[in-house]
RNA sequence: GGCCCCGUAGCUCAGUUGGAUAGAGCAACAGCCUUCUAAGCUGUGGGUCACACGUUCGAGUCGUGUCGGGGUCACCA
């Protein structure tokens, strides 16, 4: 964010940051000036003052203390009244409570704020940025069984996190492996095979990805039944699982797949297309894109010849029977099989093709992985095996690991049929959406098709606001039985506080004024909820960094809905159309306008879309 | 068993590099629509921050240990 130059007599060089960091910056400026001692932002720390002091940022100095030898009383009083003195632009006031300078902001500088960027819709976007080049590998599905609810938190969670890399002033690739080769693809294909009669989604009228997936739980209805029966003529259990013939006959296909036989080759290929076509629906839907899809079936070939230069150069080991390894035993990580004994390739041997082939396509800066916290060993090893082997991209990998997604009644098995479904929840939350609008009958007057977008845009938005809110990295609890709030801490919230605002603009633009006058506001008279309203749009830019940092779409999530609370209380205290004067008038449109636009823009980094009327 | 993550109000979650009297939403209760949309606003009740010790001016936050929950330690992906 940038103040306006010649408004703040502040340095050149602190110009362009936040309020944070240029209370930092005057703070550290001026103790030198004082007490001619070093210190920096790191020294001593800069928060939002609390609600029950007057002020709005805190100094807290009893980090200081130690090192100027006064009473933490005497050089609040001290920098204070400094500070006020010679930033009488930035400052207006303090005052000193226990080891707490709080300063207050000068109305001018807020309306100053308003007056500059009141109007534009890339506020606190950064520009200037870090520049990096990075790529978001999220969704990753198998295509042997529709999306269920812990796919749409990893989609969610990878999109957003992508966009907010992009806001932060990073260039970023979305990409997606998806999963189409192995035994368990296989599954599918001969349980459709045995049980199917050729079934198709054409002829079943369903859509392809729920259709292969019924076949997977087939699979393993009809492998249970067999273990079942082996055990009761005899044979162990370890026997029994290796014995039945649906197993059997499930290797085999992985076999003459690997061998290309054209039949195995143009089933697996026909059920693919029918999972791609459901996938692309769902994925159009709520919003996912990729800029570059991987395959398996193309890429579980890479590495190979990684290992082998490994080998060469000793990194790696051959044991007696022909396998390949690495020994992390020294990162207490143990022994890793690379490749088998008859040469064939593992998970890990492709993750590392595929880790290289990234970089090198793309010239990264960094690789980011939106994968389950059930693989987090797994991505400590290939980090571990790449620095190992010497490349040096090896520590930008990064594994954003997110917790399960997990039911009232337990967890989500896929083989037991025991999923929240992606595309039902997605319908469920927009007929939900439905039924509280018409409850309301506040758009009795919208088209078939604009009542259409809107259910849309508020189902999906409790939905994705509803997954994102929480902090990736912890697992959450989803109770089926009750549906996802519309009230409160949710999407529709804060899309209803746009909306609302869209109402008073309407209004007002109604009533024959220009929304956009030109005319620069200079009140330094500003009520309570009103500066609270500056201060929090402000902001932004701190919670755009954060959640960039952090990687975390929770913290957006979080500030949007504190902001668009804000609001609220702002909107049943003080009357915009009806404002006291022409210039509060003039002042609470800027907010009223600058406030939707950070409302529309925050929701847009977490995909979530705003009405103009609900 | 080894390693990793988690434990905050009845429930679901926030809580910034340690800072002031730990916050929201849901649920419960009480108010507020003749005034820009009540999907809203205001208020009340609800806490041994799992437990113990330690570090320090100060610990929900850092360290050690204990208990509880989860994950992982595949020639599966």
């Amino acid at each position: 964010m940038r103040f306006q130059e010649g408004r703040l007599n502040l340095q050149p060089d602190l110009i362009d940051m936040t309020f944070i960091q240029n209370i930092q910056s005057a703070a550290i400026k001026s103790l030198k000036e004082i007490f001619d001692e070093d210190f920096t932002e790191k020294d001593f720390q800069v928060n939002e003052t609390k609600p029950e002091f007057t002020g709005d940022y805190t100094i807290v100095l009893f980090a200081l203390v130690k090192t100027l030898k006064l009473s933490p009383e005497k050089l609040g009083a001290t920098l204070g009244e400094y500070l006020v003195k010679n930033y009488s632009d930035f400052f207006s006031g303090f005052n000193v409570i226990k080891g707490f300078l709080n300063l207050e902001i000068a109305g001018k500088q807020l309306t100053g704020l308003l007056n500059e960027h009141y109007a534009s819709e890339a506020f606190a976007k950064n520009t200037s940025g870090p520049h990096k080049k990075i790529m978001v590998e999220y969704s990753s599905p198998n295509t042997n069984k529709p999306l269920h609810l812990g796919h749409l938190r990893n989609n969610f969670i990878g999109w957003s996190v992508a966009e907010i890399l992009k806001a932060d002033g990073n260039e970023v690739i979305k990409s997606s492996i998806v999963n189409d080769r192995g035994i368990h693809i296989c599954k599918s294909m001969i349980a459709w095979e045995m049980f199917a009669n050729g079934a198709t989604p054409e002829s079943t009228d369903q859509k392809g990805d729920h259709l292969v997936g019924e076949y997977y739980v087939q699979f393993n209805n009809e492998y249970k039944r067999e273990v079942e029966g082996l055990i009761n003529d005899g044979l162990s259990k370890e026997e029994a699982e290796k014995e039945a013939p649906i197993m059997l006959k499930t290797q085999q296909m992985l076999l003459d797949w690997e061998q290309s036989k054209p039949e195995v080759i143009d089933l697996w290929k026909k059920m693919n297309s029918w999972v791609y076509k459901g996938f692309d629906e769902t994925y159009k839907r709520i919003g996912c894109d990729f800029d570059h899809t991987y395959y398996e079936s193309n890429t579980y070939l890479l590495g190979k010849d990684i290992v082998q230069e490994g080998l060469e150069k000793n990194i790696l080991f051959k044991k007696d029977d022909g396998s390949i390894w690495i020994d992390l035993s020294e990162e207490k990580l143990g022994e890793k099989l690379l490749l088998r004994a008859d040469g064939t390739s593992v998970y890990m041997t492709q993750d590392i093709g595929l880790a290289k082939q990234k970089f090198e396509e793309y010239h990264l800066d960094k690789s980011i992985y939106v994968i389950g916290d059930e693989q987090l060993h797994h991505m400590k090893v290939l980090k571990e095996i790449l620095k190992k082997l010497g490349f040096p991209f090896a520590d930008e990998l990064f594994h954003l690991s997110y917790g399960m997604v997990e039911l009232t009644t337990g967890k989500m098995k896929s083989r037991e049929g025991t999923v929240v479904d992606a595309d039902d929840i997605v319908n469920e939350m927009i007929e939900t959406a439905a039924k509280h609008t018409e409850e309301l009958g506040k758009v009795k007057d919208f088209t078939e098709d604009e009542l259409k977008e809107l259910y849309e845009i508020l189902g999906l938005g409790a939905m994705k606001f509803y997954l994102l809110r929480v902090d990736p990295k912890k697992r959450m609890i989803f109770n089926p039985e009750e549906s996802i709030d519309f009230h409160g801490f949710t999407g529709p919230f804060v899309q209803y506080t746009y909306a609302r605002i869209q109402s008073i603009l309407r209004k007002i633009k109604a009533e024959g004024n220009d929304i956009n006058a030109a005319e620069t506001l200079d009140s330094n008279e500003l009520l309570p909820l009103e500066r609270e309203l500056i201060i929090s749009l402000e902001k932004y830019n701190n919670a755009i960094q954060d959640a960039a940092k952090e990687m975390t779409p929770a913290i957006i999530a979080n500030y949007v809905y504190h902001l668009a609370k804000l609001f609220n209380s702002f909107y049943s205290e003080h009357s915009v159309a009806n404002a006291e004067s022409q210039e509060k008038k003039q002042l609470r449109v800027r907010l009223s306008i600058m406030t939707a636009n950070v409302i529309k823009s925050a929701l847009q980094l977490l995909g979530i879309k705003v009405p103009d009327r609900m």
